[in-house]
RNA sequence: GACCCCGUCGUCUAGCCUGGUCCAGGACAAGAGCUUUUCAAGCUCUCGACACGGGUUCAAAUCCCGUCGGGGUCACCA
């Protein structure tokens, strides 16, 4: 049976790095028929808050990562103890009190000869253990240490693989020598390669976001996030680029996985959200806009038309990169005044169009069915007559309906917009008057 | 600095294990054009890489060595 594990420390938020830790971890439990076990390692009383539990655990949530078993190490000092002390009877440990420290610590001798690891990803690595120093096992305020803690918790919740960071590899020497004092089987092992910033180096705060929860605040779709993750490192083969989660379940191999670190590029990463946007169902889609539509004031509570809200969210979502962009940019269906975007104006309102408008509103009065098919050729008869070029007329009416030089098609956005909105946004524009 | 890992287009990658089918394929980005309704959508095209140097071999992106480059780790943090 496989057991894996992810074990975050709730010192901060889930970020990138840890997202795809998991991710891979989940995969290959989920492939293998396995368990996936979350370990909250909270041995750190001072930096650990249960605010970032929660936060790490929604993020695994909203990401689709459920888990079979979770466990606190904060919990589970007495089983650190217990193996210390048997550590330090057998002669392979010894106690040390410094005179700055509160009490004693106990100290792992760390015995001096080569060790050959095989990584499920990295084939064999070898360490020679004389550039160890002495592992501090239990500080001397009492908690364990990180690679004691790990050891002592893999092997005792039975985890059959570890599958974890590149930055844990040189870790690796240390713990394989606890395991072989404390007698434990040694599980396998797989070191991820690492996620890197665009300017190189690890991911950080300031080549961008890092934490889970500022992707899903920028509009990010979970699959999208996860569909990205997954292709950092692996490939399923066949230039597949959008590959379904359970499709990745049957196809994903650990032993498969990329040696080499992976740049994170937010470019690829909205192109990946918008397919995903665009193939959304857009019933669903609306439901995850509502609640941001509301806060905006852009649709009631109680009186909304979600069949309406609906079709404007099929006319935006070919286009759309992240959720958030469509409060912005269909923003004129909601508003009764638009907001005229002063470059736009500049660029197709400078010029008096009122005839032209006027024109046009009485040929919408005139349609005998309101819909797009008429009030297209409603606009192209009228251009036919004023013997002038669609465009010269097309992106005026734009600007002047949505307030912008970019949207969906015009007759869509005046079909949606309504006949009397349309004719009253148009008559701002016309002289002399205009009686919409 | 020591130790460890890694090195295919700007970025993610396929190919590498099992040398020849690769003057290296796909995707993102970028650039050009088309779509005579915009683009932030769609379509087409273009640009663009085996880090370098030695071997081994009839033949190397693929195997070996070295150099260089990048990254990681060296805490009573995790």
């Amino acid at each position: 049976m496989v057991r894996v594990r992810f074990a975050p420390s709730p010192t901060g938020n889930l970020h990138i790095g840890g997202a795809r830790t998991a991710l891979f971890n989940w995969l290959y439990a989920r492939a293998k028929g396995g368990k996936f076990v979350l370990r909250i390692e909270d041995t750190d009383q001072v930096r650990s808050k249960p605010e970032f539990v929660d936060e790490i655990l929604n993020s695994l949530k909203w990401l689709g990562f459920d888990w079979d078993e979770i466990g606190y190490q904060s919990k589970r000092f007495d089983i650190y103890n217990e193996y210390a002390q048997k550590l330090l009877s057998a002669g392979k440990a010894y106690k040390e009190k410094l005179p700055d420290k509160p009490g004693e610590a106990i100290i792992f001798k760390v015995p001096q000869q080569k060790i050959k690891m095989q990584d499920l990803i990295r084939g064999e690595i070898e360490f020679d253990t004389s550039v160890i120093k002495d592992q501090v096992l239990i500080k001397s305020d009492g908690t364990p240490t990180y690679n004691f803690a790990c050891v002592v918790d893999d092997a005792t919740m039975d985890i059959t693989h570890v599958i974890r960071g590149d930055d844990h590899i040189s870790n690796t020497p240390k713990q394989t020598l606890l395991y072989e004092a404390l007698g434990f089987k040694l599980p396998k092992f797989a070191h991820l390669p690492l996620i890197m910033g665009m300017e190189g180096g690890r991911l950080s705060k300031r080549t961008g976001a890092t934490a889970i929860s500022d992707y899903r605040k920028m509009g990010y779709l979970p699959q999208a996030l996860v569909n990205y993750l997954l292709l950092l490192s692996w490939a399923p083969g066949n230039n597949v680029e959008l590959v379904d989660i359970n499709e990745a379940i049957k196809l994903f191999d650990v032993t498969q996985v990329n040696k080499t670190a992976a740049t994170f590029d937010l470019k690829k990463l909205n192109w990946m959200n918008n397919q995903y946007l665009k193939n959304e169902d857009s019933e669903k889609l609306a439901d995850i806009l509502i609640p941001g539509l509301i806060e905006k004031g852009y649709i009631g509570k109680d009186n909304l038309d979600r069949g309406y809200l609906v079709s404007l969210v099929k006319l935006f979502q070919p286009r759309l990169t992240t959720i958030n962009d469509f409060p912005d940019w269909a923003d004129f269906f909601f508003v009764e005044e638009v907001k005229i975007d002063p470059e736009a104006e500049k660029k197709c309102l400078s010029q008096d169009l009122s005839n032209e408008f006027r024109l046009f509103v009485e040929k919408l009065d005139k349609l005998a069915e309101f819909d797009i098919l008429n009030i297209e050729e409603g606009f192209r008869s009228l251009v036919k007559e004023l013997n002038i070029e669609s465009k010269a007329l097309i992106h005026p009416i734009r600007v002047a309906l949505t307030g912008k030089t970019i949207g969906p098609g015009l007759f869509e956005v005046i079909y949606y917009l309504g006949k009397e909105r349309t004719k009253k946004r148009l008559s701002r524009w016309i002289k002399g008057g205009g009686d919409a």
